[in-house]
DNA sequence: GTCTATACTTTGATAGAC
DNA sequence: GTCTATCAAAGTATAGAC
């Protein structure tokens, strides 16, 4: 059996995902995770923003370790990146252009509304950029170069996310998704 | 003198490239508009759907004229982009990290959730992409390349956006500025 | 066209019985 | 820990006087 307090965070999650934080009441959460109301005080007595914030960092952990094992089963950075961008694509199709980033959709809402939220979108963020940046370092690019890289990546890659999911067409994500590639490719013919 | 149904139009831009559609409710639009409530629903019969449609569409397109007019002044379009991107990162420190793209967080909140208004935000993404491909097109460059071309960078830019706004730096948008420039010079030195 | 008052619903949150 | 009842506030929308 799952818990209630996983449950809820697994409903949290996925509804933040796709409607975003202050279109998702609490009470559809509830129900979403057949969760009496009351539970959710309990497990979260912050109320919605710490169940805001506890979700966005979980999830935020949760979708990097998604990246991870890919890139270990990637022979290349380069074949990693291609292989992260079409997973991605192939889930957006499956979902009917619903799972796309975990976070995004609540950074944009939140930035400039709610503090505390906005440093939970900031700190995954920031773990996601180190983690790339370190992986592209490790495959011998400097770190100065490592570092934009990372981040015109993961540009991309949330870039596409939006017109993939306005558009619904996932030709946006791999248009961006083979430029990611060739980025990585530009980055890494430079070696000794 | 203003008019009452510009002001409700320009205080709605604000307020939901902020903080989003659903954040954002009609009376504090009307509010900031100093309109009263009432005019909100003489000007906008449908209510907050009418309202928020109107607003993307007219938002989307005074964005791409912005885009037209530096690209106008831009030499060529290495430039041209690079100038789009330092100026959004002037905006958005200007505005403290608030004013970035008037239609992302729109666009991610309603994709699963609002038929009419995702068709709105997909409206105006086609547009820009159209006119970005046909920039690039006079420009010399190969249809399928250019439309791959204005991809890229506004993916880059939207993704930038993101990060920006979440970590309150311009980094993303500098770093994801010159991974656009790149991509555009690449673009043109294979040119005949 | 302007403005106020109000109806109705949903929201986040709390209290308390079990 | 579970579950229900309830609150005060905010949400969208409507009616109607002026």
């Amino acid at each position: 059996m799952a818990g209630t307090r996983q449950r809820i965070m697994d409903s949290s999650a996925e509804l933040f995902r796709r409607q975003g934080y202050a279109g998702t009441g609490i009470k559809q959460i509830a129900a979403m995770a057949s969760a009496p109301f009351g539970s959710l005080y309990h497990f979260f007595p912050g109320g919605k923003e710490q169940l805001g914030q506890e979700v966005i960092r979980w999830s935020g952990d949760l979708y990097l370790q998604l990246f991870v094992m890919i890139a270990l089963q990637a022979p290349d950075p380069a074949t990693a990146i291609g292989d992260f961008f079409a997973g991605a694509a192939e889930t957006l199709r499956e979902t009917d252009y619903a799972d796309a980033c975990p976070i995004a959709t609540v950074a944009l809402e939140v930035a400039s509304t709610n503090e505390p939220m906005r440093e939970a979108t900031a700190d995954v963020f920031a773990s996601w950029i180190d983690a790339a940046s370190a992986y592209f370092a490790a495959a011998g690019i400097a770190e100065d170069a490592a570092r934009e890289l990372a981040f015109s990546i993961l540009c991309l890659l949330e870039g596409a996310f939006i017109f993939s999911r306005a558009m619904r067409s996932t030709e946006p994500l791999e248009l961006a998704g083979a430029s990611a590639v060739a980025a990585v490719r530009s980055a890494m013919v430079s070696l000794p």
